[in-house]
RNA sequence: GCUGGAGUAGCUCAGUCGGCAGAGCACGUCCUUGGUAAGGACGGGGUCACGAGUUCAAUUCUCGUCUCCAGCUCCA
């Protein structure tokens, strides 16, 4: 814990001493805000009055170096941080004389009498709370990353500032781990490795951004993963559905999704009507439960599907497949009775953490989040539908943060984010309570007394969005899947063509036992297929030659172990199958 | 949507200070028939993202559009 703040302090430090450098090189630039985060620091400046320093308008990798070098040399210099306190009207004109607007609207917001400051250098001040380092020379290793545009105080209508991202270590060798760290995640980008590998491509001219397209590698990994959840789902008591893809506008008028976000969905007129490609599943669903009268005693009733819905989010959001225009849910909606409420969240959380594991991912992080601002129902329900959410958490045992103002308009929620191979968050499950869509759309059950009551609801994913889903699976993994999640399991590579007959015949044995399983029959030497084979991350090499025809064998390469020897064919096969039965555990 | 950067062969990238467009890999044909990470030769492949403008001439300069990248904002 204190080295974690003290960690911080370097950063928030190292920060200042990059304002400084920049407003030494680029007099006039004007000073946001320039906080220590998770992995670094940055600082915001205003440079549109730092004309008359040459300086047009946004930094380049050039300023980047000339800034570096600059804070190497206050460094160098071993300046002392000087703390000074002042009464907020002091502090006030010291920062209007120094033409600081940004300053003076954050000290005009500031609650106490006395505001204090911090000095670097002959010139340098910054209004900061502290603490910091004792002097510049304690910052030993630091390195500017990147700049981008953002809005003063993140609010769109605001100004837009450009803000320089760096990070700072104790040590060279901590900040040459992380600058490696950075590197090997670039390498597993699964915007790379997915259309290098054939799994998926996005044809973002062609086809429109944001739509995936999956190759017949990417397919059937996502259909392993879904048929793995249907399974699974049934298992649980879930009855699996199927609704369309286009329903009119009225039913999300109903629900209150389109006055919330009309500008992001997909709309259709047709014969005069309004038709919308669905966004959500809950709707579809909510027709079926409503199809007939149910009873108490038909309660809980979990419908699950695979639901495709479609979103038009903002061009400048979309990412690889983590945020995609037209995505697959792992969806299902539980309508239940209010006694049931607390044994369903959590038994969907087990169902979370079991299909976590079951795909490789043991850290989880959970997050409570609360009413936000636009939202719809009473207060009394939204009480009561978080109440649920955290109790179900308490008596789980289950650490968790508030993410307060942060749930969906109709209800809280719980979310449930992995840490993959390189302690990366992704967002996976959601589990949502919800009060306001069955009163909006009149469900019913018959209660023991015969009278209709109210049921209440909760949307939940698991894994979110398929999409998403598999690109966390390539990064995670590297794109080395394990078997039972590799489209292709084992390779056949014949040595030479007089042993192709009997190649076959290995590979019609493997895929009459469900191994996925291809022949490699290029004109190329073992060499370059077994390269190929590595490459493209094949699980098993099974080398075939005069020695294996004669002994009925196969001579097995494993990816990243090399030839693990020859086994024959029945072997091989019972090996693999155990494989794939332990899944990722 | 906003700020900045970028778009040349399927991929990775050179190149043209405005004058017929290049390499490696991949692909095809042939030679080679091999023992655990690149055998050899030859060959096909491009509206230089798209649309306008300037020019004798635009892949190159200007403007617009689309898309990607780094962030910001957003994410039912």
């Amino acid at each position: 814990m204190k080295e974690k703040m003290n960690l911080e302090i370097l950063r928030h430090s190292c920060s200042h001493v990059m304002a400084q450098a920049v407003q030494e090189l680029f007099p006039g630039t004007k000073l946001g805000i320039g906080p220590a985060i998770e992995d670094g620091f940055y600082y915001d400046f205003d440079t549109s009055a730092a004309l008359s320093a040459g300086k047009k308008e946004a930094f380049t990798d050039e300023d980047l170096a000339r800034i570096e070098k600059k804070m190497a040399e206050i460094i160098a210099e071993d300046e002392p941080f000087i703390r000074e306190d002042l009464e907020k009207k002091a502090a006030l004109s010291l920062f209007k004389k120094l033409d600081e607007p940004y300053k003076v609207e954050l000290i005009n917001a500031l609650a106490g009498a006395q505001i204090s400051v911090y000095r670097t250098g002959k010139k340098f001040v910054d209004l900061c709370r502290g603490p910091h380092i004792q002097s510049t020379g304690q910052i030993k290793a630091f390195k500017l990353l990147s700049v981008a545009g953002a809005y003063w105080h993140g609010i769109e209508t605001n100004p837009m500032l450009q803000r320089i991202y760096g990070t700072c270590f104790e040590s060279r060798q901590e900040l040459d781990e992380h600058l490696k760290n950075l590197e090997e995640a670039r390498l597993r980008d699964h915007r790379k490795l997915g259309p290098n590998l054939e799994l998926f491509d996005i044809y973002h001219e062609e086809a429109g951004a944001g739509l995936v397209f999956y190759h017949p590698k990417g397919a059937l990994l996502r259909m392993l993963i879904e048929d793995y959840e249907k399974k699974e789902h049934l298992k649980r008591g879930y009855q699996i559905v199927t609704t369309p893809h286009i329903m009119q506008a009225g039913l999300w008028k109903t629900s209150g999704h389109y006055d919330y976000y009309k500008e992001n969905m997909y709309t259709l007129n047709i014969d005069k009507q309004e038709y919308v490609l669905k966004p959500m599943n809950c709707p579809g669903h909510i027709l079926i439960y409503k199809s007939k009268t149910r009873s108490y005693k038909d309660l809980p009733v979990r419908l699950f599907e695979l639901g495709t819905v479609y979103r038009h989010e903002k061009a400048g959001v979309l990412h690889g497949l983590l945020r995609v225009r037209g995505f697959t849910q792992d969806d299902a909606h539980i309508f239940c009775l209010p006694e049931q409420l607390k044994a369903e969240i959590k038994a969907v959380i087990d169902f979370v953490f079991d299909t976590m594991k079951t795909f490789g991912f043991n850290d989880v992080s959970i997050e409570l989040s609360t009413r936000p601002q636009k939202s719809i129902g009473s207060d009394e329900d939204w009480e009561r539908a978080t109440q649920a959410l955290e109790e179900s958490l308490k008596e789980k045992g289950l650490a968790y943060d508030i993410n307060e103002g942060d749930g969906a308009f109709y209800g809280p929620k719980i979310d449930i984010k992995i840490k993959d191979a390189l302690k990366r968050k992704w967002q996976c499950a959601t589990i949502q309570c919800d009060f306001a869509l069955p009163k909006r759309f009149n469900l019913a059950y018959i209660d023991n007394a015969g009278k209709e009551q109210q049921p209440i609801m909760l949307h939940r994913v698991l894994l979110g969005s398929v999409e998403r889903f598999v690109g966390t699976l390539i990064e995670h993994y590297n794109a080395d899947l394990p078997l039972w999640l590799a489209p292709l399991q084992a390779l056949v590579i014949p040595i030479k063509d007089t042993v192709m007959d009997y190649a076959q015949k290995i590979v019609q044995a493997l895929k009459a036992e469900g191994v996925r399983v291809e022949i490699d029959s290029h004109n190329e030497t073992l060499d370059k297929k077994i390269r190929n084979a590595e490459m493209n991350k094949v699980p098993y090499c099974l080398v075939i030659g005069e020695r294996e025809e004669k002994s009925g064998s196969v001579s097995v390469r494993q990816k990243g172990k090399g030839n693990i020897g020859a086994l024959n064919i029945d072997e091989f096969i019972k090996k693999i199958k155990e494989e794939v039965e332990k899944k990722a555990v």
